[in-house]
RNA sequence: CGCGGGAUAGAGCAACUGGCAGCUCGCAAGGCUCAUAACCUUGAGGUUCCGGGUUCGAAUCCCGGUCCCGCAACCA
């Protein structure tokens, strides 16, 4: 693989980030690490969708201007990423001008391949959102739950797409594996959703002031959705930039399966008509469930990503989230269960196997280990499965070694053989030093930070006695 | 017959293409003292939701059922 290009979704500014949306995130990062370290030439893309209606009503709701509302909203996710040690290549807005300009051009070409018509969009109007509702937006009444009035029958008029005359070749693509959908659960639903018969898109609305207008109808503005999805092309200067030579087509976009049919059929066929390669790889992973709940803001049970790493620190949420849930699978959130993971697994286990070590060689040693010696343990297989996306799996892997550390320690005793046979002591601590380098290594796309203390710790001139990485949870809260 | 996911030890979960049913926590007994009251060993604990079928062999594949949960595109 020469290059590696990889996107999340640009998160919608109505709502501040929560676990979700930090999982997704924090999932790519892991990748983009992986690849990089792999000396892959990467780029990792996230940002903020930034446009519609919505975004306009959220904004007045809090007394401000779109442009203040989502350049505050635009910070906040990208002040929240920094304290997840996500380190993202670039950061696009859809309301910057790159972004706007290289949506024109898109949408020139769109219209030019002649698979754009005009016509009539008949739906569900509500008055007082100046906006159009879905069956499900209704309460049991079939009334607005915010205006509690009835939506009228409203006609208006729209710019399609031609979605319809793709249904084929998206067919022929996915089962061929040339654009690979994962897992395989996900995969198989888009084929049945395409096999139900695809109806075209509405592209454009003539209501919403907020958004990019048309470049051949001013009187409208490109559909959100539209617009949003060509962020990951826009990004990289198209049509003629370098980046864009260079990176095109993107090698995998992840996001939560609630907006896989808008990446695994809109997208491509959208790409299609203005004959761009396609994606190789989209993932839809799961949702969560918080404390076995519905994560719900009527509930009250949004988890805040920031106060979370705050407390915890930005690794333990790393892994976490990472080991606890694999990756494609709904899985359920808790305090307690990340507080187990904190306990059983990165201070019992990480953490103080680093202190067992370093107390060894700083005491028999005087810290003065010389070269690092290679590792007696395989670790290859980890690397498999972090491209696999199997990231629990991974961290299994790596947690399989410290388990056999521990176990290797108890029957070596070393700080026995420290007093009588100093030769068979240091091929224990060589072993166990190689080994711990190597898994500070395959961790490093994880936990960017511990991995660091450790291999920084390991190759010191003078190794002291380290301070925990992970301190017992009682002291810290 | 809208689509999909799930049901496995007391709890929480894992097991890619069928091959001795595993992990963590908890529980019981023992060991160790290098280590963050950490670590190691052993043990108890299962009709893999139910009923059929395919197979030398099924948690896994097929058929039928029960219960729980999510989604249902112009809502991002």
């Amino acid at each position: 693989m020469d290059k590696f290009y990889i996107t999340t979704p640009i998160y919608y500014v109505n709502a501040e980030p929560h676990i979700g949306t930090a999982y997704t995130t924090i999932a790519a990062d892991v990748l983009a690490r992986f690849y990089r370290f792999g000396g892959v030439q990467t780029f990792f893309l996230t940002g903020t969708d930034e446009h519609g209606s919505k975004i306009e009503r959220a904004a007045m709701a809090a007394g401000k201007e779109p442009e203040e509302f989502t350049r505050e909203m635009a910070a906040k996710f990208s002040f929240t990423w920094d304290t997840l040690a996500i380190a993202p290549d670039d950061f696009i807005r859809t309301t910057e001008e790159r972004h706007k300009t290289a949506v024109a051009k898109f949408l020139k070409a769109l219209k030019a391949s002649g698979k754009v018509y005009e016509g009539e969009y008949e739906g569900l109007y509500c008055v007082g959102h100046e906006a159009f509702l879905t069956e499900k937006d209704l309460d049991e009444q079939g009334n607005c739950p915010d205006h509690k009035t009835a939506p009228e029958k409203l006609k208006e008029k729209n710019w399609f797409f031609k979605l319809s005359d793709y249904e084929a070749l998206l067919k022929e693509k996915i089962e061929t594996g040339e654009l690979l959908i994962a897992p395989a659960s996900r995969r198989n639903e888009i084929l049945s959703f395409i096999n139900q018969g695809l109806d075209d898109v509405a592209i454009s609305r003539p209501n919403v002031k907020w958004g990019i207008k048309l470049p051949w109808d001013e009187s409208q503005t490109a559909y959100v959705w539209i617009e949003a999805l060509f962020n990951y092309a826009s990004v990289l200067d198209y049509p003629d930039g370098e980046k864009f030579k260079q990176f095109w087509p993107p090698d995998l976009h992840v996001m939560g399966k609630d907006i896989l049919r808008f990446h695994a059929v809109i997208w491509p066929a959208l790409l299609e008509a203005v004959k761009m390669p396609w994606p190789k790889k989209i993932f839809g992973h799961g949702f969560f469930t918080i404390d076995g709940q519905k994560i719900s803001k009527s509930l009250g049970n949004v988890i805040d990503p920031f106060a979370l790493a705050q407390k915890y620190g930005t690794d333990t949420v790393r892994y976490f989230l990472l080991r606890e849930i694999p990756f494609g699978q709904d899985g359920d959130f808790s305090i307690k269960k990340l507080e187990a993971r904190y306990d059983g697994d990165l201070a019992n286990g990480l953490g103080n196997l680093f202190s067992r070590l370093t107390t060894l060689v700083a005491q028999n040693l005087n810290g003065e280990i010389g070269e690092i010696k290679p590792s007696p343990r395989s670790l290859e297989d980890i690397d498999k499965l972090v491209q696999d996306l199997r990231f629990h799996e991974a961290l299994t892997r790596i947690w399989e070694e410290i388990a056999w550390a521990n176990k290797y320690i108890d029957e070596t005793k070393p700080w026995e053989k420290a007093k009588t046979e100093m030769k068979l002591f240091r091929e224990v601590i060589d072993n166990l030093v190689g080994l711990l380098y190597e898994i500070a290594q395959k961790l490093a796309p994880f936990m960017p930070d511990t991995a660091e203390k450790i291999r920084s710790g390991l190759s010191t001139e003078k190794i002291v006695k380290a301070e925990p990485l992970f301190p017992r949870l009682e002291k810290i809260t």
